[in-house]
This record gives structure tokens, C-alpha cells and sequence, in this order.
DNA sequence: ATGAAAGCGCTAACAG
DNA sequence: CTGTTAGCGCTTTCAT
């Protein structure tokens, strides 16, 4: 068995609200018996049950993350970069995937409720089924939605500019001489894929091209779904000079579509995708791409929750991080 | 404030005990009970908190994991992994990472210890620094070492073929003529460098060929310091042919740096890479690796975790996972 | 400055 | 089948 503050107190003759106290580092301790304390605790290894103090006060110290994949390198750069603020604080990170599913983001949510995390930082998974999300708005727990916007809700939303990345990514490759060219995505239920599809469009516009209804292809959010749709883009569209892939998912699934098709990136098709990693940078070719902030994303999220947990005050609300674009070798203007 | 048990007791007048009971699903509960109880806690919304059932039964239904990092895709494909098998049965995944750091590795696994996870995956940072490891191993809580293994220690531990993955990629090179071949590496007290490097020493020797000691370099984890790693390798040793890396960041690094460096894979050099990702069969050239079953570690690990905290019976021990050559376009004979 | 005692929400004997 | 009751370990008034 742990030892407990009982233990301390017994060894200490001192009592358990003493050594509370003096353990907890508030309220009048004597200095004398403070000394007391700290030495039984040491000898009898003493570690705080947090459950027990979580009991009392109604919290965890522990904040939950739901995104749709945590092996996706945009939210493990997300992970990453929230647990590197709230660690230092004493905060844990639960993280769970979605896949995507509105049926797992709620039992996902109901879960983390359960649990009374602090505070929930959350990808959602759907513009059109939130219903919950108002509930959980209404609820007192602090939570900030990333990456994805949900419109007509009263809460914090870190996002990238999409609608502004889209359009330049579609707009570079304009400029190139483009004028054929496709968009490679998951479900327009994801606020991101919408914004970025419409930027496209925007530019499209801009440019006075009509866009073809089957150059937008959308497709599953794995890998492998993402190949299936990019060969059926790349197969029904053989006259398209370029792609955009709207996550490093999509990007993938689509270069190893080309890849088996044949099809050589930039000689026979441009791509751009979103998400910039590492590895864009060693693709044959190197890969252009929208670069977002990704762990500001993270970084804003997790202080904006601490923020609002320890009720300091601060204008809640949508922030959109501006988006780069990193033209690296994955473009070119178009053969015809 | 949310609604009790108590809440539903005074609702239904039933006693705290019973409609636990219902709510709980064990002991004896009259249907019509049971009915009024299931409606009250619907009317109420009722919402099980877990933190006081924890206090209770001692559980909390959380396993912790400690990574080097994880935005690492090795780790996030773990973590996924052991997603995917504890969350059915209830229970959530804390998350952190130490970036290999001894003292971050304490800290983080006291804190688990205080919020009392009920199991623990660890990916121990240093063999020869593991005290406190020894001292974890004596508590009760269910613990598994995942990717490396420490010596002397009575404890699960689920790890890959290192010493084969390394002779095997070793044998591969030195089949197809290389006799000076670099190792990339990060540091010797990371049980799965130790064992690769034997490995590739091992082949090395077969082949009767003297290890220069320039040939084998340690560098920072990160992919920044692997590059440091790589341009000082491939600097210091002009005539390697042929590079192995431990780690996909390893072999990022290496592969940026020689992309500055204006060394050409394969012809100038070839690489293999542990770790295999998605990315390298995009790279250029695709990069031939040494998989690992890295969803399978994680899914072990896990369903031993499981088996352990429900006190059934099974082999603790080491597990050694094999590794698979995957050959890719990144390794051709020597030029001279 | 210290101690006694109530309480956080739930579980689990035990008695009936 | 149901109710009573005693904790789980810590925090936090309220006295002293």
C-alpha cells in the first residue's frame, strides 16, 4: 500500500491537516513542523494520490485530445506541441482518434466528460452533425475547437487560413499556365477541406475557368482510400495538368497513384498538397506545398484552455493562422 | 453541478445503493428498479463520474505511455496501436514524451504513478541509467517496456529483431560489394541502436572486413542533429559507399544532408533506413528499410498491459518481434 | 499554528 | 432484492 497522508501524520504525531499543509505548500505551517513533514514524507517515499486530491477539488490536472488520427503527423506535431505548454504545468494529455466518426467523437467526448478532464481541445469531425458540440458548449468545461470550424458556436477555434491557402496554392498553379486542375480531398464535412475547396474555386474564378464537377474527387481519409480516389481522379481525368491534395494523406495516396499509373510528377502532372512534413522535402520530386502553422495551432490551443481553466480572461473567438506556401519542385507549367 | 447518484436516489426514492447498483450493472436489482432508474438518470442526465469511482474501486481506467517523442511516426503508429486495443474495453491513453531525456523520464513517471494509471508503456530511455526503473518494477502496477529492452529487469518487454535487422541490412550491403559502410546513429544506451550496430558488426565481421571507427557516428535525436550527424559522416569518410540509419530520423537527416552536400543516392552512396513509413516509397530514390511490426509492438504491449491489470496468468518475459528487408531503389553496388 | 471533522461521488460489505 | 454504513485520500472550513 501507498503511503498516505494518514501515514505522515501518524509518524509525525502531527495532524493530518497539518501535514496537508505543509505538503500542499498552503496555509500556516511552523516551520518546525514543516521540517517534520518534508523528512517523514521522504522516508516513507510519500507520492500524492491525485485521484484522491482530484476528489476534493474537481480537478484532474489532466486536459483530453480527440483528433481523427494520432499517428497523422499534423496532429501528432498537434499533440506534441500541446503537451509541450501544459506539462510544464502540471497537466497530462489523454488523446484519442476519431477516424473521423461522429459516433466515436461522442462517445470520445462522454468519456473525457466522465473523467472530468480539465479541459478538451477537439478536431471536429462534422460542420453538419454538431448538435453535441452546443451541448458541450454549454457545458462549464473549457474547450477550444482546432483545426476546424464550427459555425454558429461560442467557443475558442484555432484554424489556418484555409479559404487564403487554397486559393494560392490553385493560383500558383495558374500562373504556371494551368488551367485543368484537380482537387484531391476527404469529406467537405471538415470545415478545412470546405474552406480550402473554396479558395480553390475562388481563383478558379479569378482566372475565368469553369471548373469540372470531376476534378474534385473526394475520397476516404487513410492513406489507402486516398490512392483509390487518386486513381479514379488521375483515371477520369486524363486531361488534367494538375493536383492539389488537400492533407499529407491525400498527397500520398495520390503519389503512389501516379506512381502506379505511370503518371510522372511534374513532367505529366503538378501537385501541391497541404500539411507540410519532413519528407515532402525528400520526395522525387520534392513536393510543394501549403505549409500551415501547425504547432501554433497546438501551442495556441493548449494556452487558450489553460487561460480559460484558470479563468483569466481573454477574447474568445476564431483565430486563423496564416498559411505559407513552400514552392519547392512538384510544379511546372503544363506540357500543352 | 452535474447530477449524482444521490440526485437519482431522491428522484426515484430508491436508496444511493440501489440505484448504484442498476447504474453499475452488478448485484441484485429489481426490474421495476431498475426502469425507474434508468429514466430518472436519463431525465437527470446523468453522467457516471469517474474520478469518484476511481477513488472507490482504485482503478482509473487510464494507461500512461512514455516516448521519446511523440511526433515521432514510429510512436504515433504505437500509440495508435494501443488505442485501438484499450479503448474498447474503457480505458484512455495519456501521453508523453521525454525526447530521451533520463530526468524527463522520472519526472513523467511520477507523475503517472500520482494520477495512478493503471498501467504502463514505457520506451525506457537509457539502459545503463535504470533505477528507477528497477524501483517500478518492485510496485504493483502492470508495466511493459516497448522497442528496448533493459538488461536484468523482471518485466515485460516487446522489442524487434535489432541485432538481425542490423546484420541483415549490413549483409545486404556487403552482398552487393560494399566494404566501407558508415552507421548513423543516436546514443549507444538506447538498447536498439546497441543491438543494430552489434548486428552490423557482426556481418561485418563475417566478411572479414576491419570496422574504421569514423564509420559508426552518434548524433542528437532529432532530425536537426542527425544532420549535423550525416554531413560530419559522410565529411569525415569520403570513401564510404554505403550508409545504414537507425531511425527514420536518422535517415532524414542523412538524406537532406546529403542532398546539400550534392551526394547523390544511390549512385554516390546507398542507404538503408530502419523504421519503414509511407514516405520512403516516396522518396527519391524510394529508400530500402528494415520494417519493423511496429503496430504489432504497440497492440502487444497493450493486450499484455490488459491481461496483467485483469490478473490473468501468462509468460512474462522478452519478446523479440522479427524485422523485414524491404528492398527499394536506394542500394546499388559501389561505382568503384 | 494546529486539530477535528465534514465532504467530494462512488463502491462494497453487511444486515435485513 | 434493498437500505445502511463505512470508507477511498485529500482539501477545507471552523474551532481552538
Amino acid at each position: 500500500m501507498a503511503t498516505t497522508l494518514d501515514d505522515i501524520a501518524k509518524e509525525t504525531g502531527l495532524s493530518r491537516a497539518t501535514v496537508a499543509r505543509a505538503i500542499g505548500k498552503y496555509g500556516y505551517v511552523s516551520k518546525k513542523a514543516r521540517e517534520k513533514v518534508i523528512a517523514a514524507a521522504k522516508k516513507l517515499n510519500y507520492k500524492p494520490n491525485y485521484i484522491a486530491k482530484s476528489m476534493a477539488t474537481g480537478e484532474t490536472k489532466n486536459i483530453g485530445l480527440i483528433v481523427g488520427d494520432i499517428q497523422n503527423p499534423f496532429f501528432s506535431t498537434i499533440a506534441r506541441a500541446i503537451s509541450d505548454v501544459i506539462v510544464p504545468e502540471g497537466y497530462s494529455l489523454i488523446v484519442t482518434s476519431t477516424d473521423e466518426k461522429v459516433e466515436v467523437e461522442k462517445t470520445s467526448i462522454d468519456r473525457f466528460f466522465q473523467k472530468q478532464v480539465d479541459g478538451l481541445i477537439l478536431a471536429p469531425v462534422s460542420r453538419s452533425n454538431s448538435d453535441h458540440l452546443k451541448d458541450l458548449v454549454k457545458s462549464e468545461i473549457p474547450i477550444v475547437l482546432i483545426d476546424r470550424i464550427i459555425e454558429g458556436l461560442d467557443v475558442d477555434m484555432i484554424v489556418s487560413d484555409d479559404l487564403g491557402g487554397g486559393f494560392e496554392a490553385a493560383q500558383y498553379l495558374l500562373e504556371l499556365g494551368h488551367r485543368r486542375i484537380g482537387f484531391l480531398s476527404d469529406t467537405l464535412d471538415i470545415s478545412t477541406n470546405y474552406d480550402r475547396i473554396a479558395g480553390y474555386r475562388e481563383a478558379l474564378s479569378k482566372y475565368g475557368i469553369e471548373e469540372k464537377q470531376s476534378w474534385v474527387k473526394l475520397g476516404g481519409f487513410t492513406i489507402e482510400g486516398a490512392y483509390k480516389s487518386g486513381v479514379s481522379l488521375l483515371g477520369q481525368n486524363k486531361d488534367i495538368t494538375a493536383v492539389i491534395a488537400t492533407n499529407n494523406y491525400m498527397a500520398a495516396g495520390l503519389l503512389l497513384a501516379a506512381k502506379d499509373m505511370g503518371i510522372v510528377v511534374p513532367r505529366d502532372i503538378s501537385v501541391i498538397s497541404f500539411d507540410d512534413i519532413v519528407w515532402f522535402d525528400l520526395c522525387n520530386p520534392p513536393i510543394t506545398s501549403v505549409a500551415q502553422d501547425t504547432r501554433e495551432i497546438g501551442s495556441m490551443a493548449a494556452k487558450r484552455i489553460l487561460m480559460n481553466i484558470r479563468g483569466q480572461r481573454y477574447e474568445k473567438g476564431l483565430t486563423r493562422l496564416p498559411t505559407r506556401l513552400i514552392i519547392r519542385e512538384s510544379c511546372t507549367s503544363p506540357r500543352d
